[in-house]
DNA sequence: ATGTCAGGTCATACCTGA
């Protein structure tokens, strides 16, 4: 028999993201934790599967209304919302240096303009692929200021791909190396925002590292050797309607997991 | 430097990206 589901508070809209490391290799894992977690809005990345290959009947199955953006092999995007189809408003990040990579999808859910984003690792530096990140974060960070102007209840989910402070990775100096730290990324983050958007799960946890990432590598999560890549964005007014935030950190340590979990956000 | 995943193919072993 499964688990009864948590009953979520009344009146209150849960989001989520996750980046699932492969929607089909992972089907099983990520449909336990979505009966389990019941999310009403659900940002997806590296899919790790073409746009044919969504599993779309198993989640239209598990209640849950999708739309995707794939790609073969790397990257993929999607946003799934509980009980309703998301209303697609954008399919890539206009602009995107590289168009062919599967980065960014944007839906219009319950009322809330929700962006499910997969900012490029950018690793190893210097070369192509940190220029390409540094290049998508200042094309992402035009197409975020314009959403902020809206003033339209927007949130930025994903997988970031930045620690944004040394507060934010079990050990700074094992990474130094690394794109994930690098002033410049972090230099990106911070002017994204500097535009007005809150962090939500750091705003409502300032004293926790709330990790969402850890290494497959050297028994990263036993250690709690984790980092924190994954976040969501909020625009002003839904700011004001933040109520919760967590890390399901549960789901990483289940056997065949993603290195992420997911992180989640509750509003009014 | 180390080492572990997934998905793909000039496929049952090796490659890339992370």
């Amino acid at each position: 028999m499964a688990p009864a589901p948590r009953v979520g508070h009344a009146g209150r809209v849960k989001i989520a993201t996750y980046n699932v490391n492969g929607i089909n290799g992972r089907l099983a894992g990520l449909l336990a934790w979505l009966a389990d977690a019941r999310p009403d809005v659900v940002c997806l990345q590296e899919l790790k599967a073409p746009t044919d290959r969504f599993p779309e009947a198993a989640l239209v199955q598990a209640g849950y209304g999708a739309v995707w953006h794939g790609q073969s092999r790397w990257n993929g995007v999607a946003i799934l919302a509980r009980g309703s189809d998301p209303v697609l408003t954008r399919r890539g990040l206009p602009g995107d240096p590289d168009p062919a990579q599967s980065r960014y999808i944007e839906a219009a859910v319950g009322g809330i303009l929700v962006a499910s984003l997969y900012l490029p690792n950018g690793n190893p530096l210097p070369g192509p692929k940190f220029d390409y990140k540094l290049a998508w974060f200042e094309t992402f960070a035009v197409h975020a200021a314009g959403l902020f102007a809206s003033g339209l209840p927007v949130v930025l989910a994903g997988d970031y791909n930045v620690i944004p402070t040394d507060f934010d990775v079990a050990s700074p100096r094992s990474v130094a190396g690394n794109a994930l730290i690098q002033p410049e990324s972090r230099a990106a983050f911070a002017r994204v925002l500097a535009q007005g958007w809150t962090d939500a799960l750091r705003t409502l946890n300032p004293d926790k590292p709330m990790f969402t990432f850890w290494d497959y590598f050297r028994n990263a999560f036993a250690r709690d050797a984790g980092m924190r890549l994954d976040h969501l964005l909020l625009s002003a007014g839904l700011a004001a309607r933040l109520r919760a935030a967590g890390v399901d950190r549960a789901v990483r340590a289940a056997e065949g997991s993603s290195d992420h979990a997911p992180a989640w956000i509750e509003l009014d």
